[in-house]
DNA sequence: CCTACCGATCGGTAGG
DNA sequence: CCTACCGATCGGTAGG
């Protein structure tokens, strides 16, 4: 494959994407300056606008490369035919997995979508609804087997969403849970809850 | 009782207030101007400032207030002798009540506390451990009694207020489920699961 | 990748 | 509560 591009990104684009993230997951978008930016990576900071367009085209790509993470580890599962459970902590697993290996870029994307622009924030919500859908189908696939109970469907994503997603928060990749663990446990009480 | 002053916001102050938990819910702390919140009062920028000392001190208001607000509530039902299960379900019936009755309060409470200066930070990261405490006692009083299974009570009780706090995303007064019923759903799943 | 710099806007103050 | 205004800082550009 001589003479193939593979696209990717310089290491000086690497890096400052990397001290973004930590940045805009430290501080906030709004609240994390070009020049804070600047100082991390080690250069000034018009310097970094040989390298990105602007503040915001960072944000969309932490966002959407995210996205993409989010969508490629559920393809790998999703046409598995198995138990909607068993299904179900796959799906769990995988998602925890991706926000374990890149939890600044999570939060960032669980956070700071919100400061994106016209149309990249609709393409956003859009892309999330989808995302949210892959988990619903499993869970009333579960249903319609009376595999899993009859809940509303919208409210238990929300649920179940909400559980997944405070794991950037809470990981620590020399901690008590590896990610592996993490996701069984949330998987536990989601599908057994707390009562003996 | 004629003379006695009730501490009470004027209605200007009121306002202000009022706008400011609309506008950081919205837009983001950050990225909200002092210029922004004036046009939402109806008054010049400058003005504001015979109301309130600074942005922040707004800030720290609405986040304190909604602390008091949440103790309040468990102050209530801390004493009440009753199975621990039935009593959890009064602390997330109280917990999720707040919230609905301050949407726009619950969500700069729960998102924009970051931007808090010492040592305003550091009191309110305490306050919200002790909070997070009357939840963490139910619970393994409920685990000594053999009433919920024997989990790790930190991570359960961070999935706990994980669910528990997008209510205020969620929430409409108008619409499918009224405060009682979210609570009682929850309830049911964090207990129950999803597990026929 | 730097120096030099831009127009815009920020939170906030003075003085009435 | 307003007019007038401040110093600081913002994201970003020109030109090398």
């Amino acid at each position: 494959m001589a003479g193939i591009k593979i696209k990717k990104l310089s290491k000086r684009k690497a890096q400052i994407y990397e001290e973004a993230q930590r940045l805009f997951r430290e501080k906030g978008y709004k609240a994390t300056t070009m020049r804070d930016l600047a100082r991390a990576v080690g250069v000034e900071a018009a310097s970094l606008y040989s390298h990105i367009k602007s503040k915001e085209d960072i944000l969309q790509y932490i966002c959407f490369k995210m996205a993409d993470e989010f969508f490629a580890a559920q393809e790998d599962i999703k046409d598995l035919k198995m138990r909607p459970d068993e299904k179900l902590k796959l799906a769990i697993k995988a998602h925890v997995g991706v926000i374990t290996d890149n939890a600044s870029a999570a939060a960032v994307f669980l956070h700071e979508w919100r400061h994106l622009s016209e149309p990249y924030l609709n393409d956003f919500k859009l892309m999330r609804r989808r995302y949210e859908n892959i988990f619903a189908e499993i869970i009333e696939d579960g249903m319609d087997q009376w595999v899993f109970r009859h809940l509303d469907t919208k409210f238990y994503v929300t649920v179940l969403f909400s559980s997944l997603n405070w794991v950037y928060d809470w990981y620590q990749p020399d901690g008590k849970f590896d990610p592996e663990e993490i996701a069984d446990r949330l998987s536990f009480i989601l599908l057994n809850g707390l009562n003996q």
